[in-house]
RNA sequence: GCGCUCUUAGCUCAGCUGGAUAGAGCAACAGCCUUCUAAGCUGUGGGUCGGGCGUUCGAAUCGCCCAGAGCGCGCCA
């Protein structure tokens, strides 16, 4: 089906047409002023200016053949030259029984869909994921979701950072404490982590032991077996561990590849940029010089000159293992954006060597998670506080608001605990993805436990009671029916989930979840107002209360829907200790 | 120094080709549970959109200047 929005489109587009107008002006959007109107058309201003006309003779020469639509109730042009219009309410009411037939309520796929890679994640071996990963977890796998649901081929790759100078930091730390790396391969995760904090310390300390890890480093990648093997041991570890994090998370990766798998590609790319001579030797290292403009731009090293390769070259190599075996149309990067000027230099190497020719490349670049001070957020110790701890955090605050097992029927330990899991996770995910991505939020532990107002549980709130209402009829015998609108907040909340394609659409295109958090939150809360207006199952007449459940129902799905397009489980019910 | 991104209500943030009375949440205050889960609903108060100049019929939105903040700028990743 097309959405009432894109119906809508259609008809004010066939005027345009037969009008001699530009057709890309006709379009509506959802009035700035309900009161007026249910949609605005803003094209006659747009037109006057382009045809300097005046807008109100264009727009009511739009309104005069508009208005003869039978789906259209009122249309008017109004202040310098809006045209508002209202719809019919049968036509609203026949679009919701169509969209609730639609598996994908009114969200057609889109007729190119393209490979998209997507890189999110960028773990690091020896390193717990911490409040910082969040972001890009979270935001990169809501926009994976919200890509594939429109349609695309999306791929995603965690990219582990598993072969830059941190390996031979560990490395050398182990061998400084211990003399070898005999009993490398009997240490855990937490030991090899620890490693890595001693390791961090001596070296900003101590030039000497810097210089032992980066020749480590580069032993390592030119394939030193005992090195290797210790590193073996090192990455399988870490890869398990920041596994369990990415579950608890629900982040799904397709491809478990690392900075590791592209290094024989990198070999490759030095040799290309040296064929096309575009790369130069420079104090040792081998690097290329990108053009100058008026900001700063400095070369990309390729290779250090200790010989070991720079981590942009493991960019551009993986740019184009995508292109070569994945086939990549699209490669998506959701990293900090501190990073931006980092993908512009890999970006414009990759074009110079002419390796994606006709992939797009972009950053989705997100903002720090800040402290009360503005910059990025630390704990009192000055380290980072890690995910986990935050998840528990949440999860306690969640807990003590929750029935003990088994004093609800049917919900044991395990019932409880995956419900206090749902109840966290959303409440922690939406905190974060409200927020626009590229601007940074100050992270405050409170706002992670909050169940109230613009938050996760508010939603999966309103599903529980949606869920709770269908139950009911369900053992009442009571079935849905078609919908008809009536009263104000019947139609308010038609016309939100008439807008549910749009929110799709904008989140897609600009690749920004908190639009979807907005449309999500909006819909709840009309529908929350409704809930309270119009009783469903003790409404008098059967009709109308055939048509409430249904409309109840499609919010079910319409917000189901949401949630999943931003990661968050909608449990069945919400359970509250008395 | 150069560059990028910002500055909207007490706090945290929205604001969809430039448009009509700039919107939410939290906090504050006042109501609403014998009625589909009160993690809820209804209402009230609260903003010279950092400052200035300009473009425009019209600017939170575009341009310039100023002030303030954050971030980035060759061998860490």
């Amino acid at each position: 089906m097309l959405s009432l929005e894109k119906q809508l489109n259609e008809k004010i587009k066939n005027i345009f047409k037969t009008s001699g107008f530009d057709e890309k002006f006709a379009f509506v959007k959802p009035s700035d002023r309900p009161d007026l109107s249910d949609f605005q058309c803003n094209g006659a201003l747009a037109l006057a200016k382009t045809l300097k006309q005046n807008p109100r003779e264009i727009g009511q020469k739009i309104a005069d053949t508009l208005a003869l639509d039978n789906d259209i109730a009122t249309v008017s042009v109004d202040g310098p030259g809006f045209i508002n219009i209202k719809l019919k309410n049968e036509f609203i009411a026949q679009n919701m029984d169509e969209m609730a037939l639609d598996s994908r309520l009114g969200c057609a796929k889109t007729e190119t869909p393209y490979n998209v890679v997507m890189d999110f994640g960028g773990p690091n071996v020896a390193k717990a994921l911490h409040v910082g990963h969040l972001r890009s977890a979270v935001i990169g796998e809501s926009i994976r979701r919200v890509l594939s649901f429109v349609g695309h081929n999306v791929i995603s790759d965690v990219h582990f950072g598993d072969w830059g100078t941190p390996m031979g930091m560990i490395l050398a730390q182990i061998i400084f404490e211990d003399g070898d790396l005999s009993k490398v391969e009997t240490y855990d995760i937490e030991s090899i982590s620890s490693f890595y904090k001693r390791a961090n310390l001596r070296c900003k300390e101590n030039e000497q032991a810097a210089e032992t890890a980066r020749m480590i480093t580069a032993e390592l990648q030119n394939g030193n077996k005992e090195y290797v093997k210790a590193w073996k041991h090192l990455r399988a570890v870490s890869v398990a561990a920041v596994k369990e994090n990415y579950d608890e998370l629900d982040a799904h990766f397709d491809l478990w590849l690392g900075e590791s798998d592209a290094h024989e590609m990198c070999g490759k790319i030095v040799k290309l940029a040296n064929e096309k001579s575009i790369s130069e030797v420079d104090e040792g290292a081998t690097i290329i010089r990108l053009p100058e403009t008026n900001k700063p731009m400095p070369p990309v090293i390729l290779v250090k000159s200790d010989g070991g390769f720079g981590y942009q070259l493991t960019d551009i190599a993986t740019i184009k293992m995508r292109v070569d075996d994945l086939k990549a149309d699209e490669i998506i990067y959701v990293v900090d954006k501190r990073q931006s000027l980092h993908f512009e230099q890999v970006f414009a190497v990759a074009k110079m060597l002419e390796i994606a020719p006709s992939t797009k490349l972009e950053h989705v670049g997100f903002g720090t998670v800040n402290g009360q001070d503005g910059k990025p957020f630390k704990t009192r110790d000055g380290g980072v506080m890690n995910l986990k701890d935050l998840i528990e955090m949440s999860k306690d605050k969640v807990r003590s608001s929750m029935p003990k097992p088994n004093e609800v029927e049917g919900y044991g330990k395990a019932e409880i605990e995956k419900l206090v899991s749902e109840v966290a996770m959303a409440a922690i995910k939406f905190q974060d993805l409200k927020n626009t991505a590229a601007s940074g939020y100050v992270f405050d532990l409170e706002d992670f436990a909050k169940f109230d107002g613009k938050t996760g549980p508010y939603i999966q709130y309103a599903i529980a009671r949606i869920n709770s209402i269908i139950r009911k009829a369900d053992e009442s015998g009571v079935s849905q029916g078609k919908i008809i609108i009536s009263e104000s907040d019947e139609r308010a909340l038609s016309l939100k989930l008439a807008a549910f394609e749009n929110a799709v659409a904008r989140t897609a295109e600009q690749k920004e979840p908190s639009i979807m958090t907005d449309y999500a939150y909006n819909l709840a809360q009309i529908f929350s107002s409704f809930y309270n207006t119009c009783p469903i199952m003790s409404a008098v007449d059967n009709e109308i209360k055939a048509s409430r459940l249904k409309l109840a129902a499609l919010v079910r799905d319409a917000l189901k829907q949401a949630l999943y397009l931003l990661g968050i489980e909608a449990p069945e019910k919400m359970l509250k200790a008395n």
